[in-house]
Formats: C-alpha cells, structure tokens, sequence
DNA sequence: AATGAATGAGCGTTCATTCAT
DNA sequence: TATGAATGAACGCTCATTCAT
C-alpha cells in the first residue's frame, strides 16, 4: 500500500525493524548481564543498564515488560545454551572421552564467560527470585546430574547416584574458586589434575575398591 | 533489668549500659540474618529488623552506623566463626582424621545453618554489598587451602596444591548443591561416599599411581 | 482508495489528500471518545486511541497538535452538536410543546449517547484538562437557560428566571442520576411524570398561585 | 519503663504522638481535598498534595497507604457527613418541613463545600475509579432518595417513585449549577422559588390533579 | 501521508537516614 | 537509651511527544 510513495519519507521496511530491534535487544541484554553480573539484581537498577547500554530509560520498556522479565530472558538464554551443551556431551559415545570432555569444557567455559556464571550463581542466593530463577536452576542441574549418572553407568562405576554429585560438585566448585579469584586460582593445573583423576585408569583402578 | 531505677533518680552504672548495649547489639544481629537471609539484603528493610528485634527504627542507628556496617558486622562474624573452625581442625594431629572432620563438619554444618550459608555466599557474588567482601573471603578460603595443603602434604600426597584446590572445591560444590536444594539432595550419601573416597586406604593407593 | 497509485508515479490529487485526511481525523475523533468514555482521559493513553483507529501513534500527532487538542476537539465538537439542538427546539412555536420535547430529548439522548454524556460532564468537572471547558459549558448553559426563560415566558409563567433554572436543574438532574446508575434508575418513568408535571394544563394552575 | 530517665531526651509520649499524628492526617486531607477537586484524581500528584499540605512526599505515605487510599479516606469521610445530615433530616416529624429543610440544607451545603461537592461529583464520571467510589456514590444516593420517598408518602403524594427522583434531580441539578458558576447562579432566588413550589399548599394542590 | 523506535519528564511508591523529643 | 515522625533521593515504570526513515 506505500511501496509506491514518491518521496523519501516512507517509514522503515519490516527488515530494517527487524534488524534495528534485534541489535537493540542484544545491547540491553548484554548491558543486563554486565551489570548484573557485578552488581546483583537488586543492586542494579534500569538506569544502570540503560545508561552501560547507550539507550535510554523508557526505551527497555520497548524490549522487555518490566526488569523481572529482562532477567528472566537471560536467564532463559542460559539455560538455553546450557541445555545446548549437555546436548553435545550426550553425542560422544566413549564415556570416559565424555567425563573428561566434561571436565574440560566448564573448566573453558567459566573462563570465557566468567560474567555469565558469576550472575548465575548469584541470583541463587537472592532469595526473592525464587520463582524467577531457581526453578530454573534446579531443572537444569537435574538434568546434568543424570547425564553424568548415565556416563558413570557406561563406565561402569558402582553409586553412581553419590559418585555423580561429588562430580558434578567437584567441577561446580572449581568454577566457584575460579569466579572468586580468577587471577590466583590455578584452574588450568587443577583441571589437568581432574583429568587424571577420572581418567580411564584411575577410574577402573577405584572401581575394584 | 531495670532493678536499680526504682526511686526513679539513680543513673544507671557504666556497667549496666554496656550490658544493654551488648544485649541490644546482639538482638539486632540475630534479627537481621535472620530477616537477610529469608528475603535477601535488599529484600530487607530497616524496619523489618528492627521489628523483628523489638527495637524502633531509630535505635538500629545507634548501634550501627548503617545498614551496609550492618551487614558487615555480621559477615565479620560469620568470618570469625570460619577461622574459629580452621584453629579446631588445626588442632587434630592425625592427617586422615584431619581430612575426615573436614568433609564432616562441612556438611553437618551447612545442613545446621544453610541460612548464614546461603547470606555468605549470596554476599560474597555480589561485591557492590560491602566493598570487602571479597578480600575477606579470598584471605579465608586461602587459609583454608593452605591448611588443606598441609594436610594432604603430612598425608604423603604429591601435587598437593592442585589437590587441596579440587578437595575445597569439592566440599564447597557440595554445599552449594545442598543449598540449592536442601529437600533432595542425599547430603549424607555423598558425605559417605566422598568420606570413603578420602579415607587412608584411597589415599594410599591413589598415591601411587 | 489507492486507485490512482497504479502507476507508482502518478501523486494524489488535492481533492483526494483532503478525502484521506478528512477521514482518518473523523476516525481519530471516534476511537478518541470511545476510549476516553471507557477509560478516563488519564486513563486513555495515545497509544490505545491509535490503536483502536487502526493508525500509527505518529499519525495521530499528524492531526492533532497533542492530547489535549484531540480532547478540546471533541469538547467543541459536542458543544456544536449541543448549539444545533437548541436550534431545533426553537423551531417549534407551540412553548408547550416546546418544554415537551425538551424533556422528552434529552432523556433520550442521555439514553443514547451516555458515553458522551459522562464524557462531557467528566470534562466540565476538571477545569485543568482544557483551560476553556469552564467558560465554553457555562455559555452554552447560559444560552439554553436564556432558550427555556423565552419558552416559559410565552407559556405565560411568571419569574422565569428562577424557574428556568429549576427546569434546566432537574433535566441536567435526570441525566446525572441516569449515568450515575443506568441500570437502576427508572428514566421513562420519571420522564413520563415529569412531562405530566409540565403539561399544559399544570402550567396553567401553577401560574395562577 | 522510660518514664524515669533522667535527662531530657525522652520520646514523645502517647498523647503527643497522636496530636501530631492528627494534625498531619488533617493536613493531608484538607490539601487532599482541594487537589482533586480542581485537577480531578489523576491530575493530581502526590506531590502536589504535599506541596499543598506543606510535607515531603514521603510523609503522605506515613499516613495513607496509597494515593486511592487517600481518596477512599476522603470519600468515606464525605459519605460520613452525608449520612449525619439524612439522620438529622429523618428526625423532623412534619414532612412538608422536612422537605424544605432538604432545600435549603442542600442549597446552604453546596455554598459553604464547593469543594467538597465538585470532588464529589467529578469523581463520579472517572470510570476507572469505579470501585473506589461509584458504590459509595450509589449506596448514599439510593438512601436519600428512600428517605425523600417516604416523607412524600407521608405528605400524601402518589407515584413517589418518579416524584422522590424528580425532586432528588432537581435539588443535584441545582447544586451541579451552581458549582459551575458559583459567581451568577442566582441560588437563593432558585432556593426560595423551589420552598415554595414544594411547600404544602402546592403539594396539595398538586396531590388532586 | 505514515511508521514505530527513541526520548525524557514525571508518576506512585519505598526506605535508609536524621532529628526533635 | 529510645522513639517514631519526617525527609528526600532513588526506584520501576508509563507515556506524551519527537524524529529518522
């Protein structure tokens, strides 16, 4: 119906929409995590984030309904990626590969995304965000500790129920030390060790015990 | 409390007004983990604490200077516990044993006060709460590990840095995985396990590989 | 409509930019008092007023220079509907049948167009929404008043001034009590006793006491 | 417990804090009251109630919960006053006094709360605050027109249905007139006309036709 | 003529903090 | 020591209005 306007002011394409809100969203979700990140939930206000993400106020409230919404965007888009992961780890058939496998992408992951992981643990502990985060949370570690349950089996260990936790808190741990102190903690010298201490050799070693 | 006011003249002695403000300090601190720990730092209101300890408003002030001194009264003092802990455990001679109470007493521990738990970790993720957080449990858990280090070094373990960091790791993994979800996980199970796993005799065979 | 367009190069005609504009400003001004009735000026925001038109929020600002030029427009669109009734009824020479569809209108026009009633009278209570609205419904109150004092004075009523105001009260009466209550308030009936009230022959026996 | 400190700086006691407490509510309200009426509900802001009232902002919270709590407050207190009045007019045994004690309390009301009254009625044509007052609004009118129902009954009127609402309008017509133009409207000569047309002699000349 | 992203002032509300008593 | 009325800055959020296209 306005393909035909002869002069220049003709309002955007839907592509250029498209694209301009996408950038937009991406901006302010990123500013979140930023902010966030460093300052807790509560300790960040709209105005934080706005201003980290160029934008103003009023305009977040064009992306995302209200603040509880933009985190839980986020939070989706972790868990999404979370979710993505243990997808990939699930397609490797050797479970000892799988175990080490494990071991070396968190240790990768919280390196490369130590903002992420530090907002995620926090939000665990706002006790208000229940609801919001925490169910969340509990779904996906849920899953994890299966997958790891199901790899143990493979591998033929014994309690894999208890094995399976230590694991996963194992690793959980090391990301938490490494999120305190990044520059100190030896993760790399750590996760080599890990390696070794579920390789293949250590594990049917420990099996026989 | 009020035994020696009863011709209505007499001052109170210096000794009576430290006790009150002693007992008064002490009300107000429990009040607030309490309060802190259900509904989170920011969650919480002058007002509640002072509900909670039976105090107005404004008396709140007059032990602390703020909210935030507040709250840093109290992570000092969980701090303080903490060390009180490391000196016990310092204390036994036998290196398995050592390990033993460790795991142990951190998971009888957090299943006692999961709520002072749960306010340390949430305050040591967000470092805008109080400016010292971090340093104060960087300094800690650096205690702690060199403690650990020690003991895995009179136990005969080699790499003994990397496996003090995976050991703390592992405890505190486990911590937090109970925090998260203090219904169901098999905390006593895994203490068992993971108790099992650091007993002499692993630790033995594990040495030589 | 855009049947001139076929070519893409060929502009609109003036007469056909005047048809459009003319349009899409009467469409403004219905959506405008049908939100505005529903939701209360404040409570109506350009966004659902647009929306209900089927227009863009920056069209809207197109015809009217802001929110409360789109309101003043309305006010002065019902006075003018007002001005043409009073017309009307002045047409008819027989003042007994006159004060007769006096009555017998405006109940039935509260009936029918409640919505714009309410409207209007919400305007005339809030000075502050037009700055005008106050003189604007006093003059048209001052010119139907002025209408009925002319009637009741050719019926032969003596001290129509008064009077005047007493039938103008109890018809503006009427209508607030319908709209306070629509669901209750027994109108025809009231209509029906009021119009008796002022026959002919009531008239003729008051004028005489 | 306190009562025998002995330096000055003792909390207020009981009485004090309830004067204040008083005075500061009244204060409130009374700013309250002249906001809305001029600039309706949504046209005012807290702050221009406690610009008004000559507080900060956040004391109005102190005391109202919420700005509709305000205005609930208000209203009741209105109604209140209402009620009193119909009490005091159901306690006059003659009816044909009654009903002229009706007009000029009315008429005698309206001059001396002009305010008061335009709130009243400019509250009523907000349809989103349908809830907060509408009921209120209706509940008062539905008992003044039973009381104006049965002293016609007894001043041996017939259709006191229609009549009582007829009478009702006309009194709320006046008075809406009135507020409009508080400068010209001739109200005594209107009150006066009105005793008249209403007094016994009318009524039963009126009764036999 | 038409669009909707973007702005920013302002709202209702909360709450840490102060202060007169 | 103890109280709670009072303040004011800040928050989450809304929306009239502007502007690039």
């Amino acid at each position: 119906m306005t393909e035909q306007l002869v002069n220049g002011k003709m309002p955007r394409t839907k592509e250029q929409l498209e694209k301009i809100r996408e950038e937009a969203r991406s901006k302010i979700i990123k500013a979140a995590i930023q902010q966030f990140s460093f300052k807790g939930y509560h300790g960040t206000s709209i105005s934080d984030i706005a201003k980290e993400a160029g934008i103003s106020k009023g305009l977040a409230y064009n992306y995302f309904e209200s603040k509880q919404a933009l985190l839980k965007a986020i939070f989706e888009s972790i868990m999404e990626a979370g979710y993505e992961i243990i997808g990939e780890l699930d397609s490797e058939p050797d479970p000892f590969k799988q175990i080490e496998n494990i071991i070396k992408n968190s240790c990768d992951y919280v390196k490369k995304n130590i903002e992420i992981w530090r907002l995620y643990l926090g939000m665990a502990f706002q006790p208000d965000l229940i609801g919001t985060t925490t169910n969340m949370t509990v779904n996906f570690t849920t899953e994890m500790i299966k997958l790891i349950e199901k790899v143990f089996r493979k591998a033929g260990l014994k309690n894999v129920g208890a094995e399976a936790r230590i694991f996963a808190a194992t690793i959980d741990g090391i990301m938490l030390y490494y999120i305190f102190d990044p520059e100190n903690f030896p993760i790399d010298k750590v996760k080599k060790t890990l390696v070794k201490r579920y390789s293949k050799e250590e594990i049917n070693r420990y099996k026989q015990t």
